[in-house]
DNA sequence: ATCCAGGCTCCTG
DNA sequence: CAGGAGCATGGA
């Protein structure tokens, strides 16, 4: 990982945010804890850090929580070596969109009425909310490094792409990693990433799809302005995204709040388990029981998501 | 050894 | 258009 050294003059700026109610940020750390793909993310005990690149600036975000579930704050803290109004506005405007810190709960807590299965699951986590992937690349890259392989492996494998072609920002002498960019990805020579155990078609489909965003062929950022079925159709043109994979970058890379994978496998287990089918649901069943929370569809997976990720007893 | 893992593509009927 | 085979790579 090549480390550009920040200047020895480290800019500053902080303020606050002020989530929608309510909201536990201590569930958030819990969940990114203990994510395999949180591999950026450094979580100490109750501060978040993590550099991101905003509005081209490569800049470190801290942030914790100085208020409580039904007065939730957030203080966040934007350090690098140029840190003005401007970025610390775009980085609170970035944090408040992939962490849905904009979004009233209380309609996906009202859809929960006619399914006490969720509701049950919803109260147990009560203050959770779905925490987006800091980029849609990271996210769509995730989603096909994760492609039928095990989480814990495919997390070793997003390791070392990181470690291969990723930068980092250094600020006080500690230095965060951050994703590489798409064309950064794009230049690299197959031979590397299969030297690191990528698949030939993994790497096939990772090195398409960044060389496409590279291009401008595949352009991420135009996606959220698209109806649903519009941007399934969009991002399955690319080989190696599926529907599966596409329904996954909407929610988990795009803040999309109705998006479920349904194909996914520990959905499947899960939902097969949580509604007493005595087996794993099929994709079908899961569209059928997501047919309840439609609006909120992106929230029930990641509630799923989160009680498969802690190892609830369904 | 065998089965499975946060699927995808391509080819059938 | 639905369903299934074949695929590639490690991990348990």
């Amino acid at each position: 990982m090549s480390v550009t050294e920040a200047s020895s003059t480290i800019q500053r700026q902080s303020t606050l945010i002020v989530p929608t109610a309510p909201y536990d940020f201590a569930r958030t750390l819990d969940y990114l804890r203990t994510s395999p793909a949180a591999i950026l993310e450094r979580i100490e005990g109750d501060t978040y850090r993590r550099a991101m690149t905003i509005a081209g600036q490569d800049v470190l975000l801290i942030l914790r929580s100085v208020g409580a579930p039904k007065k939730p704050r957030l203080a966040l803290d934007v350090a690098g070596s140029r840190v003005d109004d401007h970025i610390t506005t775009a980085t609170a405007r970035h944090i408040r969109a992939i962490m849905l810190l904009d979004v009233d709960p209380a309609p996906f807590l009202a859809t929960l009425r006619g399914d006490p299965v969720l509701a049950k699951l919803v109260r147990q986590f009560a203050g959770l909310r779905p925490t987006a992937i800091a980029s849609p690349y990271e996210a769509l890259l995730w989603a096909i490094i994760g492609q039928q392989i095990n989480v814990a492996f495919a997390a070793k494998l997003k390791r070392s792409l990181v470690d291969l072609c990723g930068h980092s920002l250094a600020i006080d002498s500690t230095t965060f990693g951050l994703f590489p960019k798409p064309a950064t990805v794009a230049a690299l020579d197959p031979a590397e990433l299969r030297a690191r155990q990528f698949s030939q078609q993994k790497t096939a489909y990772i090195l398409g799809v960044s060389q496409a965003i590279a291009s401008g062929a595949l352009d991420l950022a135009a996606v959220p302005a698209m109806s649903h079925d519009e941007a399934i159709a969009y991002l399955t043109a690319h080989k190696g995204i599926g529907r599966w994979t596409a329904e996954y970058v909407l929610m988990r890379g795009m803040g999309a709040q109705d998006s479920i994978p349904a194909a996914d496998l520990g959905l499947r287990a899960i939902i097969g388990r949580a509604y007493g089918l005595g087996r794993n649901a099929t994709e079908i069943e899961v569209r059928a029981f997501a047919e309840k929370w439609a609006g909120w569809r992106s929230w029930a997976a990641f509630y799923w998501w989160y009680a498969l990720q802690m190892k609830v007893a369904m």
